[in-house]
DNA sequence: AACGGCCACAACCGCCTGCCG
DNA sequence: CCGGCAGGCGGTTGTGGCCGT
């Protein structure tokens, strides 16, 4: 499900992100806002491209986002929408809060097999394979009520945004990740969501934002959470040009 | 118990668009 | 107007897990 951990020709890191570096992208976001994304990654130390940072950020680590489960609402709302729209991901997603874009493909995707298979299933053949969807969408379900049974819909969520939800947890790679990590990255996903109902996540980081452009970068500066503190006309007064970065963060 | 097929979905890739100098 | 860059989007791929045989 997952693609093993690799690096591009730049060195980058490519594939399955860790909790660490989740964490680390989290609490950079939730501080400092998405000012730059191909930026971003060196700034808040994880070796990734910035398109990479900002698909686990917009699918994944964005707090209040949920995926998978699927209400019978939601599909009839894709379904009508993608009649309208076409392939249009984004656009069907801005009419269902919470959902990606990835996410909303993805489950398309798997519907539309569905359905596919549901229309020319006349065949045995094709019955048999139904069968086998159906079996697996029982699958889900009944993992989904294992993974947590007491736990409200919305630490549901968040467990199941996370690369160590109980279900994946089982896998080899991520099995050292404990229980503990779970809930410290629940509760950073409830103080960042906080953080975006309170006002100061949307305002903040574009006060930025809007000067970025328009100057030289400035020396950025390690704050008390340890993160690095982006370039801004209102952080450090010494020119980027004679900081390494790299010696910085790594 | 072992194996193969299928499924779900996280993540990558490449293209398009908009902005800026 | 043009080129470069960053962000956004849709298509596609890779892979672990589950189920049936």
């Amino acid at each position: 499900m997952v693609r093993t951990p690799s690096c591009d020709e730049n060195g980058r890191k490519k594939g399955t992100w860790t909790p660490e570096e989740d964490r680390k992208l989290g609490a950079y976001i939730t501080k400092y806002g998405c000012w730059n994304w191909s930026q971003l990654p060196k700034y808040a130390g994880l070796a990734r491209c910035g398109k990479s940072c900002r698909l686990r950020w917009m699918n994944y680590l964005r707090p209040n986002v949920k995926r998978g489960n699927y209400s019978k609402e939601e599909d009839e709302i894709i379904l009508k929408l993608h009649a309208q729209l076409g392939n249009k991901w984004s656009a069907i997603a801005t009419h269902l809060p919470g959902r990606s874009d990835n996410d909303i493909k993805n489950h398309w995707h798997t519907a539309h097999k569905k359905r596919a298979n549901y229309a020319t299933n006349s065949s045995d053949e094709s019955s048999k394979k139904c069968n086998n969807n159906e079996s697996n969408t029982r699958r889900k379900s009944v993992e989904n009520q294992n993974a947590s049974p007491n736990m409200s819909s919305h630490e549901n969520i968040v467990l199941e945004s996370s690369q160590w939800s109980p279900k994946e947890s089982s896998r080899e790679e991520l099995s050292s990740y404990t229980t503990d990590y779970q809930l410290e990255y629940k509760v950073f996903q409830e103080e960042a969501l906080e953080e975006i109902t309170s006002g100061s996540f949307w305002t903040e980081p574009f006060v930025v934002d809007s000067f970025n452009s328009k100057i030289d970068f400035l020396a950025p500066s390690i704050d008390d959470c340890g993160l690095v503190c982006p370039p801004s006309p209102f952080i450090g007064h010494e020119l980027l040009s004679s900081f390494d970065l790299d010696d910085y963060i790594w």
